[in-house]
DNA sequence: TCCATTGACGTTTTT
DNA sequence: CGTCAATGGA
């Protein structure tokens, strides 16, 4: 058979990635290497030549968008339906066969999913009802807890919390937050993992039917598996199955939401004869690019090593700007972006990355006075929008009343009567008799123990969703959405809204029914026995809509570094590279390699740039109000000077810029900057202290005995000292 | 029940 | 400084 289709397009690293025999593989793919490609060939190769059957295949992404990618590039690869192939995210498998086997893991056909704000929701409510002050308890942090230790395979049985009595609280909390999900039937992202985990576990003869079946594991992003997503992966390929992975030690960015990098390392480990195959030729950026960042990147530790390099140009010197403050710094980039602009470049070629979502503002307040058109991603998403999640919540009920995530959200939305009080007295009775909401309203209208105000208002509740279980029980998707809409009366919530904002939930909520009417029940969810409401449901949960923008938006893209990852444009801006931003004072306190996470964000950020990257810092930046001097990013400094054009030369963080708008300030600035006071010291000058060793100075206070002075420590970051007591030597 | 004021807080985010 | 959620008075 002619399977030069398949390998005419790849170099030698990714022909032999995937023309690789039977076993276990590790592809270190670098950024803009192919990796894709790969997959898609590798999933060609198997079925052609190898004659794997596409029944056989399970390819793992980890965003709806990669797995929806793979899965289109593969059918124009193949041009077969991909219909047999299992592509999808962990997050979408796992629910699949929980779908397929929720007998066997406990939970009722109907489950539905809870997302991240349902969840935070519900344990807000468990928190309070604990009696815990939520000062002292916060529910953010019962909520990183929870889903921590279930990231961690950990049920709270198998929490230890011997004399730790945080743990102990959390622990418990994690226990009634399961009853209530249990009751609810309602499971969140990270219990979709943990529960797939323990089909494998409790259930060896499900785990055996598909380790027979899934001979052939692909794995993308491989380095942001966490430790149940690789204990569930290791479980399936078993000792026959063939695992394939992708992925790069040095863009894992997402170590603080419980990815373990490790994993690449116990992958080498836990499969002894796993071939390694390095993808390092980059089709992306040019030279100059590529050494910088592998400059950059050579200063972790315990990498698996890799050296990127391209057949392309050298290109243009990575540019460095010194602003004086964040304002100006907005204003330079915007205007380079005007000049690219001008130059008959489209304004999509240009991303404005930065490390903080904050950091937005000011671009987009400079490219809207510039009348540039811009995009912001990671912004809410459709599914998101709290007028389509109340729709939802109705439509929940009709599949479940006894959810009471969802009863919560709208037994009084819009209102009818049903207060603070009302609602805590039924929380009460549900709590106390182990009830859901729903049953305990039920049972207290039977009793009769409301008042009778209380009692019409929530028995016309109880009336409501009864009759429209009825009534809409046989109507299509799209129109049991309409008639949830009209018969709760939900706009009415909205009316005391500002118009422009009511009539954008109204037209979110018409989408909403539109949604529905175009939604086409899969065939996976048939065959679990799903109705389209709950495979609706279930799909508004799992894939909340477009994170990222799409390509026909000719808009400047503004976003944090995190969201670029994967991405690509001719012209990147990475801003706000000062010490404290980036990397991120949480990061440089942190003793586990947080700053290493960091760099590899750097790292990602500037493997984004295809032609032109600019870098850049504010010598003074208004943050929490009030103005801080930071000294430049660190990476910047582990970039090769000769690789790096400065526009404006760094020395000027000797004259502190103060802006004309704030003339107080300036007048105390400057005052305070007279030369001619008897400081030892310039503003920028390189110090050393005995104890934190080497710094910047980066401000002063007071005058004589009373100098107090401000050092950005190397290591130990910015510190405020007494000059009299201090020590402090030039270096 | 509603709205306005006050107060606490401040990294990154997909599923 | 800006945001968001909680609170308390009308």
């Amino acid at each position: 058979m002619d399977v030069s289709h398949l390998l005419d397009e790849l170099n030698d690293a990714q022909r032999e990635a995937v023309t690789a025999p039977s076993g276990h593989v590790l592809v270190l793919a670098g950024a803009g290497s192919g990796k894709t490609r790969v997959l898609v060939h590798r999933i060609a190769w198997l079925i052609q030549v190898e004659h794997v059957s596409p029944l056989g295949i399970l390819a793992v992404t980890f965003t709806n968008k990669a797995a929806g990618e793979m899965r289109h590039r593969t059918g124009e690869m193949l041009q077969i339906s991909t219909r047999p192939l299992w592509i999808g995210t962990f997050h979408g498998i796992a629910h699949r066969l929980l779908r397929m086997h929720h007998r066997e893991v406990g939970l009722p056909e109907g489950f539905q999913i809870l997302d991240s704000e349902d969840q935070l929701r519900l344990i807000r409510r468990i928190i309070r009802d604990e009696g815990l002050d939520e000062t002292h308890w916060p529910s953010r942090q019962a909520q990183w807890f929870i889903n921590a230790r279930k990231d961690e395979g950990q049920r709270p049985k198998h929490i230890e919390h011997n004399d730790h009595p945080v743990t102990a609280t959390w622990t418990h909390v994690y226990q009634r937050y399961q009853e209530y999900c249990h009751r609810g039937g309602l499971v969140d992202f990270a219990e979709l993992l943990l529960r797939a985990h323990e089909l494998w576990l409790e259930q060896p003869e499900v785990l055996d039917h598909y380790r027979k079946r899934l001979q052939h594991l692909l794995i993308d992003e491989f380095q942001d598996t966490n430790t149940i997503q690789y204990a569930w992966l290791r479980m399936l390929a078993g000792k026959s199955g063939n695992v394939f992975v992708v992925g790069d030690d040095d863009q894992s960015i997402y170590g603080w939401r419980g990815a373990k990098v490790e994993n690449v390392q116990l992958f080498v480990r836990d499969y002894p004869d796993v071939a390694t195959i390095r993808l390092e030729q980059n089709y992306r950026s040019t030279g100059t690019i590529l050494n910088a960042a592998n400059a950059l990147i050579a200063h972790n530790q315990g990498r698996m090593g890799k050296k990127l390099w391209t057949a392309g140009e050298t290109g243009k010197n990575i540019h460095l700007y010194a602003a004086y403050n964040e304002q100006e710094e907005a204003r330079y980039v915007i205007e380079c972006i005007k000049r690219w602009i001008d130059g008959g470049r489209k304004p999509s070629d240009a991303a404005i990355l930065y490390r903080t979502t904050a950091q937005s503002r000011l671009f987009e307040e400079y490219l809207l006075r510039e009348s540039i058109p811009y995009r912001v991603y990671g912004g809410q998403r459709f599914f998101e929008r709290s007028e389509v999640k109340d729709a939802l919540a109705y439509l929940r009920l009709l599949n479940n009343p006894n959810d009471d995530a969802a009863i919560e959200r709208v037994i009084n939305k819009p209102t009818r009567g049903i207060g603070e009080k009302t609602i805590s007295d039924l929380r009460l009775q549900a709590r106390e008799s182990g009830l859901s909401l729903w049953q305990a309203i039920g049972e207290s209208l039977k009793q009769g123990v409301l008042a009778s105000r209380a009692a019409s208002a929530v028995g016309a509740f109880v009336k409501l969703v009864s009759d429209m279980q009825e009534r809409l029980a046989d109507f299509t998707l799209g129109n049991q959405i309409q008639g949830v809409i009209d018969d709760s009366n939900l706009v009415q919530a909205y009316e005391k809204e500002p118009s422009e904002r009511r009539e954008t939930r109204e037209e979110n909520l018409r989408e909403l029914v539109n949604a529905a009417d175009r939604f086409i029940l899969p065939g996976e969810d048939a065959d679990a026995g799903l109705t389209e409401l709950q495979s609706f449901l279930s799909h508004a949960a799992l894939e909340a809509g477009e994170t990222q923008g799409e390509a026909w938006d000719d808009c400047v893209q503004l976003m944090t570094m995190h969201s670029a990852k994967g991405l690509e444009f001719p012209l990147v801006f990475i801003a706000g590279m000062e010490d404290g931003l980036f990397p991120h004072q949480r990061s440089i306190e942190d003793a586990g390699g947080r700053l290493e996470e960091e760099r590899r964000l750097c790292y990602v950020g500037m493997t984004r740039a295809r032609e032109e990257l600019c870098l850049s810092y504010a010598e003074v930046r208004r943050m929490h109000g009030s103005e801080s001097f930071s000294r430049p990013s660190r990476f910047i400094e582990e970039i090769p000077e000769e690789l790096i054009e400065e526009v404006r030369p760094r020395a000027a963080i000797q004259r502190p810029y103060v802006p004309a708008s704030r003339s107080q300030a300036r007048d105390r600035v400057a005052r305070t900057h007279v030369p001619n006071q008897a400081w030892p010291f310039k503003l920028g000058q390189p110090v050393v202290h005995k104890k934190f060793g080497e710094g910047t100075v980066m401000a002063f206070e007071g005058q004589g005995d009373h100098t107090r002075v401000q050092v950005n420590f190397d290591q130990a970051g910015a510190k405020w000292l007494v000059l009299a007591y201090a020590g402090l030597q030039a270096a």
